[in-house]
RNA sequence: GGGGAGAUAGCUCAGUUGGCUAGAGCGUCGGAUUGUGGCUCCGAAGGUCUCGGGUUCGAGUCCCGGUCUCCCUACCA
């Protein structure tokens, strides 16, 4: 026998949800999914475990997936939804209609260093639009995304959008080896917080000549790509008809640029159309996405008060990731809202309710020869759509009120010997001051129900 | 991955130059009212002071190492 006690813990970056976060938490999983499914998407599941040959090189670096062997099959937990996704359509392409549009919401796992708002196991909860090539696809997306953060009570948040093509344009115009793209990018993306002088000295110093306290190899880029450069990035900072205006003066007429514009200028006029508020939709040159599959318009969401937080909100066109598994071309756009993130920024920004308990209302147990009575009452009142507890366990009437009182519950309906006489139950709220009128009558037997239900919709 | 800081009750924390039995608030449980919660009062339970080693007559406190957490950096939802 082993005796040892084991230490009760779970690993690192990874969270346990007690009822206490878990209701409103599947509230805002509840209120996304009704969103989603008012713009006609519909839901999938797939497996947690792919193949391990279905999710490498997608990912900026195949070491955060989480991989083991099972048996001599080398297996992994997919790291997103959107790789699963364009299996299942090479997989079903027969059946699936065009365009298809789902939802998928679940975990997923990154094996990374664990930071605030950083878990390696977290949930998305993704869009995704298949089959159809046109910005206008992207504009559904975006403002299914839109507006799924306002009905969840997100304040102030702004999206940032981009276009892989016009970064991929710039970097072909300045000049850059098209091996540097993403370095060039990811150094660009840390313009928001350290500024274009740093940025500059990153891009064209020697790799042998780094900046303090900054942990990134300078590129070494000559002089003329980096000038080149900034006039790309000087285009941003103002609205998006300046940054518009600046992208067209930039590139003249240069071909893999036209593409670009035009989407970006179609998501802003639709946004506009839609009366989206001013700054909402932001075109932001800056941004650039860890993902390596995406190549047309792409986004991202911050909440403007936590902007340290990250993306809680990405998304973009990814016309090539279908065709991987053989099949011809399919287009696809998508987007995936971190809930996990989300939920810790609107916990730390106070927006979230902590609820101990669902219940609304509690049956007291006074005499525990009436648990059939109790048991009716209980059933009567669920019949009536309140959701309802028998009180389980040896305790006083005194600790069941404060039981009741503790978790939250509005409702107490006390049943004894006097009340079972005179054919009613006292129904108490305990949702009132001490004094208030009303706050504990007594309702005939046959009304409880509907009286109940009334009070707790109130 | 690189750098820095921290870890004392379920939670938030105090604990003096190393010195009696390690404390508080909140929470939990019980009592003040044998059928009535919140407010008040009283009481109780709850600690291997993160783990392992070292220095010392004596370590929560000083030194070394492990683990975990947080901050900056790198990367991302």
């Amino acid at each position: 026998m082993d005796n040892a006690r084991v230490e009760p813990r779970i690993p690192r970056g990874f969270q346990d949800f007690l009822p206490e976060r878990m209701i409103p938490r599947q509230r805002m999983i509840d209120t996304i999914r009704g969103v989603y499914e008012l713009h006609g998407f519909s839901p999938i599941e797939t497996p947690a475990v792919e193949l391990e040959e279905v999710l490498t090189g997608q990912l900026g670096s195949d070491k955060e997936i989480f991989r083991f062997l099972d048996g001599d099959q080398h297996v992994a937990l997919r790291f997103d939804l959107t790789v699963p996704l364009a299996r299942v359509c090479a997989q079903y392409s027969k059946v699936l209609p065009t365009p298809f549009r789902r939802y998928h919401v679940g975990p997923v796992w990154r094996d990374e260093k664990p930071r605030p708002g950083r878990f390696r196991e977290f949930v998305q909860f993704d869009i995704d639009i298949v089959g159809d090539a046109s910005v206008d696809a992207d504009v559904e997306v975006l403002v299914t995304m839109v507006e799924t953060l306002r009905s969840l009570g997100v304040p102030c948040f702004v999206v940032r959008a981009n276009h892989r093509q016009a970064l991929q344009a710039m970097i072909a115009f300045a000049g850059v080896d098209v091996g540097q793209t993403d370095e060039v990018l990811r150094t660009l993306d840390k313009l928001s917080r350290l500024g274009w002088e740093a940025v500059s000295r990153l891009l064209g110093n020697a790799p042998g000549d780094p900046l303090p306290g900054i942990d990134v190899v300078p590129l070494g880029l000559p002089a003329d790509s980096v000038e080149r450069i900034r006039r790309f990035v000087e285009i941003r900072g103002g609205d998006n008809g300046e940054v518009l205006e600046g992208l067209r003066a930039y590139f003249g007429d240069y071909e893999p640029a036209r593409r670009a514009i035009a989407d970006l200028e179609h998501i802003d006029a639709t946004s506009r159309a839609l009366g989206l508020p001013e700054g909402q939709v932001e075109i932001d040159l800056s941004i650039a996405r860890g993902l390596s599959y995406y190549t047309g318009p792409i986004f991202e969401t911050t909440i403007t008060d936590l902007p340290s937080h990250g993306s809680v909100c990405s998304g973009g066109r990814y016309d090539g990731l279908v065709a991987r598994f053989g099949d011809e071309t399919v287009p696809a756009t998508g987007a995936s809202i971190g809930v996990d993130r989300l939920f810790s920024a609107l916990e730390e920004l106070g927006l979230v309710k902590a609820r101990p308990s669902v219940t609304e209302a509690l049956v007291v147990v006074l005499d525990r020869s009436m648990m059939t009575e109790y048991w009716k009452l209980a059933a009567e009142l669920r019949a009536a759509g309140v959701r309802t507890e028998v009180f389980l366990g040896q305790k006083g009437l005194k600790a069941q009120m404060r039981y009741a009182n503790r978790q939250g519950i509005r409702v107490a309906c006390l049943l004894g010997g006097d009340e079972l006489q005179k054919g009613v139950v006292a129904v108490k709220r305990l949702d009132m001051e001490i004094e208030a009128q009303g706050k504990q009558v007594e309702v005939p037997r046959a009304e409880v129900a509907a009286r109940v239900r009334d009070l707790v919709a109130g």
